[in-house]
DNA sequence: ATGTGTGCAAAAGCTTTGCATGGAC
DNA sequence: GTCCATGCAAAGCTTTTGCACACAT
């Protein structure tokens, strides 16, 4: 199911979580910025323009539990801190990272799905989530 | 090239690096353990054992050198540190990492390339690298 | 009323940097 | 002899944790 601020307080509940101002403005800002691969202090330096008394620790606690609830992603670029971005249930993509500009291009293919399943039946082994990353130049920096 | 005891001396050289017992223990640690994917603390762990007095900064210091000189690759799984491996100038390999033991299986293939080549056309990107990995569970672990 | 959630500050990783000394060339 | 490389310790970053207070249910 995807999250929106409708919604978020029965997700929460399910799980026995409260709805909270600052969940609120959270999951506000992650819709705002669907697309984007924002970090948890990027995150915060938007929050606080709403709230500014927000805590830096209950940004990074708010993205752990959207994450455990599946709200959001979390992704592993070669960066030294981590970005997430929203789930959004369409269909799974992945990452073009141009490693002049750092522009990130997203696709999705389903050549993959294929690759997937023959990977399974090869390696005995059941695939739950991909993630994909192609290094290199975009047109622009060619 | 590939990177041995035998030709490091050259490869550095060649960058006008010098030699040094601590370069050289290092990168026949990373040989011992090729196809492992080793942290920095844990090579400084293995170093010690030979070396007692090298420090963890020149551990740092020489991976990031080697990742420069392209005789080892970065890795970045999900977790909250880097990893290592040897670059051996065979096939590029990806992963196979499951969620409950951890294990990592190595996998590669030619269809990969041809993707490769569709997706270069298709998004005007100029791809110099790749890295995917697929997340799920292994045949132990099903 | 109850227990979860928050803000603050401190701590905990991992990694980098400054500086004086040591070693490769 | 020159300059790069090292070891040590301190600092830097991102992220986590402890605790008292605040708030959603």
């Amino acid at each position: 199911m995807e999250a929106t601020l409708d919604n978020l307080k029965s997700i929460l509940a399910a799980s026995n979580y409260k709805l909270t101002a600052q969940r609120k403005i959270i999951l506000q800002i992650l819709i705002n910025n669907k697309g984007e691969h924002l970090s948890a202090e990027e995150v915060y330096n938007i929050v606080k323009t709403e709230d500014p008394g927000i805590g830096l620790a209950t940004v990074y606690r708010t993205l752990e539990l959207f994450c455990e609830l599946g709200i959001i992603q979390q992704l592993t670029f070669d960066e030294n801190c981590r970005r997430y971005e929203l789930e959004t249930g369409e269909e799974h993509h992945h990452h073009l990272v141009c490693s002049k500009c750092g522009k990130v291009i997203e696709f999705n293919d389903e050549v993959l799905e294929e690759f997937e399943s023959e990977l399974e039946k090869r390696h005995s082994f059941k695939v739950t989530e991909h993630k994909i990353k192609f290094y290199g130049y975009c047109e622009d920096c060619q």
